[in-house]
DNA sequence: TAGTCGGTTGAGCAGTAGCTCAATTAATGC
DNA sequence: GCATTAATTGAGCTACTGCTCAACCGACTA
């Protein structure tokens, strides 16, 4: 960090043509104040969100929960993505954490259906990547 | 697959309260329309998208630039994660590969700033978690 | 032109993610 | 009650991710 720091006050110096000292402290002061306007836990639950959906199996299951637009039996599910209903399970399992996705049981069948959150980011997520 | 398929079967005999086997191929087929109309190609990039903003060094770096809304020089960088000058230096080449951030030369140093695709996400991701 | 500084690149290592297999739970039917 | 079926859980294995270290490239300066 000591390092970084020295680093940093050259970069200013030779940004704003002068050498005051305090400059370093106040430049490091905006950028903690950048980080930390961002809110220490909501990020850890952003990362949470997009980690779960950052993954084939997960994000194929949210993108037709998403495009069905009703609940899907987990059999119906299974029909989508490749891998084991044991994977099948734990996929929809850490879905349902990040909260991207709501199950309820029917009989002996479970259905699954998207949430709001889960439609509002792939709709963003579709319109932010086809440009 | 063929122990699926029949899985499938037994549920739409269930669920439509009658047996006729065409409506499995129809089902399979509604499924599989559903994963088709995404367009498989175009899911890869958003998963490279998400996987470059699902780790916290890259996704601060991310939300950092866009609330500056400016170029940062990466010794700016450097101050709000905790990693090596390499480890940054890696984190922001998959950032640029993912398109989420640009890097410019500027003499000896080399700034940053988010793209509107960065833009975009951070503002919908934000705004999906926080409620 | 040699040296220094900002930043990048590649190799290598530790930790975690994502899968499968096997065992288990819960609901239905005989 | 016992068997069958849908789905979940936990253990364990492999493969990848994310980091650091060391070497390197390019621009400025003495």
């Amino acid at each position: 960090m000591a390092r970084a720091t020295e680093r940093l006050q050259r970069y200013l110096e030779d940004e704003l043509g002068e050498c005051r000292s305090e400059a370093v402290e106040e430049r490091l002061d905006e950028l903690g104040t950048l980080e930390a306007a961002i809110g220490p836990e909501q990020v850890d639950t952003e990362l949470d969100v997009l980690s779960a959906l950052a993954n084939e199996t997960r994000y194929t299951l949210v993108r037709v929960l998403v495009a069905a637009e009703a609940e899907l039996c987990v059999c119906e599910l299974h029909a989508v993505v490749d891998v084991t209903e044991s994977g099948l399970s734990h996929a929809l399992s850490g879905l349902v954490e990040a909260g991207l996705v709501e199950g309820r049981k029917d009989g002996r069948w479970k259905k699954y259906r998207a949430t709001n959150r889960a439609v509002a980011l792939v709709t963003v997520i579709e319109g932010s990547v086809d440009e």
